[in-house]
DNA sequence: AGCACGCCGACT
DNA sequence: GTCGGCGTGCTC
């Protein structure tokens, strides 16, 4: 009796109600070669459609299930995830209610993603004329069979065109199933692996000189070729040629003379980071020093730990990582390094070469696929020991993990917002305590949760209070904006304002303001009847692109011409709106003659264009740069003598349990970036709500007044990190049946909480509400809210709902999702 | 989510 | 016969 193998596989197909591990049969040709972590092309449903899968584990059954279907093809050579990643992904399953595969897709860079081809051709043995005779009088069956007939083969994706709305899939089974075509799938990938030639030795280095030093004179090159490969080993033949002057014939000839062999190797392509001079040693003052060593103890121990690394601005962080990763190193171990935005930590990345050179590996989204899956190889092949990326880098492949970092831990953009909604920090966290990693966070306004899992003892919690170099705060100046308006002043800069800035204009020293306000863009609005255009799929106003000169949509990409007159009253447009373009605007007018460079995601579109734009300002000295976020974050400017907060409680007063901390933390960044340099800088923060106690704690850098009142709040209102939000999110095209899914989804929350275990846990429910975008793309989108513990049986409950919910065929046309403390 | 299957009515 | 439409049920 023969053992038969069989492979439990994660699909792509799979929709999250029905993830689960399938079965599948190895086949004896893949029985060497298969390994769980490889990606496989399965049948799958009762038509056999090929979907993507990957291999979770294999094992041996002595009786196979008849309805066992066999693997296909084998798509990798070797595993993409190792056992680590697949345990990862299973635990984001649980932890974000996505399937395996969802998670294992965003785990592997997208270099590495296969798309599927299916094709169709006449089955062996099958001729014309049979397949005609096979088609008989269907029409479906008979046109297929021309497209096949006519090239030797048929796309899927040909045939579906051909067909428009009509379906060929009853057809094309049946064609198959009788025997008369055959489906081949094939996957292509969109970023192959670039090789190079690479000359290696073939014979000692003394044999090799023996033989090309006597005809040294009738033959330079080989000679000169042979020298510089005995010195180095091995060299590209590109370097080679490129050193010794010889060409790609040389080479071959001494290939030919059996000197030298010529292998295909994978090339790396290198991410360009500006090449710089190694640095020395890194110095540490006594504070500093205090938090390495005990930093560094946590890390010596191998058992995981998190801490909590919280320095004011300017006290120099990121000395202590670079420090923390030598270590790390000499331990022979790797160390991952997060920051939120990539483009706007060019120093910190200058840093990490000048003292890691090779070994470091940066993953980010605006590398190109190929550059990251490079990247993503180096790390995997352990070519580079330090990675340093954006939030999906905290899945890098380094092996022997022996710290990872997050820097600016509080900020958003660790959370991501498509599927799988994973937190970075949750992400890192975990795969520390698998590998007994350490776990730093490290911020000068930390997120109130981690905060209080310091203050709690969970995390351990290393302080920098003074400034490196021991640099003054700037001087924090509060205007209200509401006396302005009393006194008629409409616009967004307010006298004091003005005033600094002119100061600043007469000394020659340059200013920022801050707009801390999302998407900050031009608006249109109908003089006659104020009507605004908007998206015809979202509920949201369209706003203005001068790069393209056309009104466009944020949620749905929907693109349009600006109208020339009003379609409801035939009135006259104009634009509107607080964004940077008008306070831009405002500021010209202001100061006729005086250049104002603006940043935000407007002028932003070419990949390096904002470090362009900050080279410019710093360089020539433009006196004013107005911008949104990104203007906060870690620039430093020697000239900078007054920053401005043109709106402070803009982003105040936004139904996110999380307004007041990132306000907070936005503008003490703002204001710490004042007077870096030598000369002693200002801040002026303008507000309509001078009293507010989150403007006022900012302005004094404040943390720990801001951190006891807002813990406060937290737990007042059942936020993390007492609890966590658990969203619900109902969308469809009508409105109506979304609304309804939304009410029975509470309903039966409702039951379920009224019953043990569940009845014992302090939790509440909100909604069904609009979500805040209520439409995007044609749907509609209510959520429910349910504030409670986090813990297993939760999200069990949760999933059990979601699944519920999917499969319920009341809930036709309604898709169902859910997430943990939405960024929205 | 796909997709088949089964059933019905329409078209020819 | 052949096809569209629609409800139902399953996916190794």
């Amino acid at each position: 009796m023969e053992q038969s193998v069989a492979a439990r596989v994660a699909l792509s197909a799979a929709t999250y109600a029905i993830d689960k591990p399938y079965t599948y049969l190895v086949p004896p040709e893949l029985r060497e070669t298969l390994s769980p972590g490889m990606r496989v092309i399965v049948p799958f449903g009762a038509g056999n459609r090929r979907t993507e899968g990957i291999v979770l584990s294999i094992e041996e059954s002595a009786a196979p299930d008849p309805k066992c279907k066999p693997i296909l093809t084998q798509l990798d050579e070797e595993p993409v995830l190792d056992g680590e990643g697949l345990h990862l992904a299973i635990w984001m399953r649980e932890r974000y209610f996505c399937t395996v595969y969802d998670a294992a897709r965003a785990m592997l860079p997208a270099g590495l993603y296969f798309s599927l081809q299916d094709r169709y051709r006449l089955a062996p043995g099958i001729d014309r004329e049979a397949a005609y005779e096979a088609a008989g009088n269907s029409e479906y069956a008979r046109t297929i069979v021309e497209m096949v007939c006519a090239s030797g083969s048929a796309e899927l994706g040909q045939i579906r065109a051909v067909f428009g709305t009509r379906n060929p899939g009853p057809a094309l089974k049946q064609l198959v199933d009788r025997g008369i075509l055959v489906l081949e799938t094939s996957a292509s990938r969109g970023v192959g692996d670039k090789t190079e030639r690479v000359a290696v030795l073939a014979v000692p280095p003394e044999d090799a000189m023996a033989q090309v030093t006597p005809r040294r004179r009738s033959a330079p090159m080989r000679y000169a070729v042979m020298e510089l490969l005995c010195a180095i080993g091995e060299a590209s033949t590109k370097e080679l040629c490129y050193f010794t002057g010889a060409s790609m014939e040389t080479l071959k000839s001494l290939r030919k003379s059996g000197l030298i062999r010529l292998e295909e190797r994978e090339a790396f392509r290198r991410v360009s980071v500006e090449p710089c001079e190694p640095a020395g040693p890194v110095y540490l003052n006594e504070e500093q020093e205090a938090a390495f060593q005990g930093l560094d103890a946590l890390a010596r121990t191998g058992t995981a730990a998190a801490a909590l690394l919280y320095g004011v601005t300017g006290s120099g962080k990121t000395q202590i990582y670079i420090r923390l990763i030598q270590e790390s190193l000499k331990r022979g171990k790797s160390a991952l390094v997060l920051v939120p935005e990539i483009a706007l930590t060019p120093q910190l990345l200058h840093h990490f070469s000048a003292h890691f050179g090779d070994a470091v590996a940066v993953l980010h989204s605006s590398l190109r696929a190929g550059e990251r899956y490079d990247e993503w190889k180096r790390a995997k092949a352990g070519k580079a020991q330090v990675v340093i990326g954006t939030r999906s880098a905290v899945f890098a492949p380094l092996r022997n993990l022996g710290l990872i970092i997050l820097d600016e831990e509080q900020e958003g953009s660790y959370k991501s917002e498509q599927v799988p909604k994973y937190h970075a920090r949750d992400v890192a966290k975990y795969r520390c305590a698998q590998t007994g990693a350490l776990l730093v966070l490290g911020s000068a306004t930390p997120s109130i949760e981690s905060m209080y899992q310091a203050k709690q003892g969970v995390y351990h919690l290393f302080t920098l209070r003074r400034r490196y170099n021991e640099r003054a705060l700037p001087q924090v100046q509060i205007a209200d904006l509401r006396e302005e308006l009393k006194a008629g002043n409409g616009g967004s800069i307010g006298h004091a304002l003005r005033s600094a800035l002119e100061e600043n204009l007469r000394r020659g020293e340059q200013s920022i303001l801050f707009l801390n306000r999302r998407g900050a863009s031009r608006m249109l609005s109908c003089g006659e009847c104020g009507e605004a255009p908007t998206c015809p799929r979202c509920s949201v106003y369209l706003t203005y692109h001068s790069a393209n000169g056309r009104l466009m949509c944020h949620c749905c990409g929907h693109s349009e011409r600006v109208p020339d007159v009003c379609p409801n009253c035939g009135g006259t447009f104009h634009f509107i709106g607080t964004g940077t373009q008008r306070v831009q605007e405002e500021l010209e007018e202001m100061f006729p003659g005086v250049e104002v460079l603006r940043m935000d995601t407007d002028t932003i579109s070419a990949v390096h264009s904002h470090e362009k734009l900050l080279a410019r300002f710093e360089q020539e000295r433009v006196p004013i740069l107005v911008g949104t976020q990104m203007v906060a974050k870690g620039l430093d400017f020697e000239n900078v003598t007054l920053v401005g907060v043109v709106a402070a409680d803009l982003s105040l007063y936004v139904d996110d349990y999380r307004a007041a901390e990132r306000t907070f933390s936005l503008i003490t960044q703002v204001v710490g970036r004042a007077g870096r340099g030598e000369k002693t800088g200002r801040a002026l923060i303008q507000t309509y709500t001078p009293e507010n106690d989150v403007i006022t704690f900012a302005a004094a850098q404040n943390y720990d007044a801001f951190y006891e009142q807002e813990i406060g709040l937290r737990e007042l209102r059942g936020c993390p990190p007492f609890r966590d939000l658990f969203v619900l999110t109902a969308s469809g095209t009508t409105e109506s049946a979304v609304l309804q899914t939304c009410m029975r989804l509470r309903r039966s929350l409702e039951e379920w909480l009224r019953q043990p275990p569940y009845e014992g846990y302090r939790s509440q429910l909100l909604g069904p509400a609009p979500a805040a975008i209520a439409k995007v793309n044609n749907r509609y989108r209510y959520r429910l809210t349910l504030s409670t513990r986090n813990d297993k049986r939760m999200r069990a409950l949760v999933a059990h709902l979601l699944c519920c919910a999917q499969k319920d065929k009341e809930n036709r046309g309604v898709s169902v999702y859910a997430d943990v403390n939405p960024l929205d």
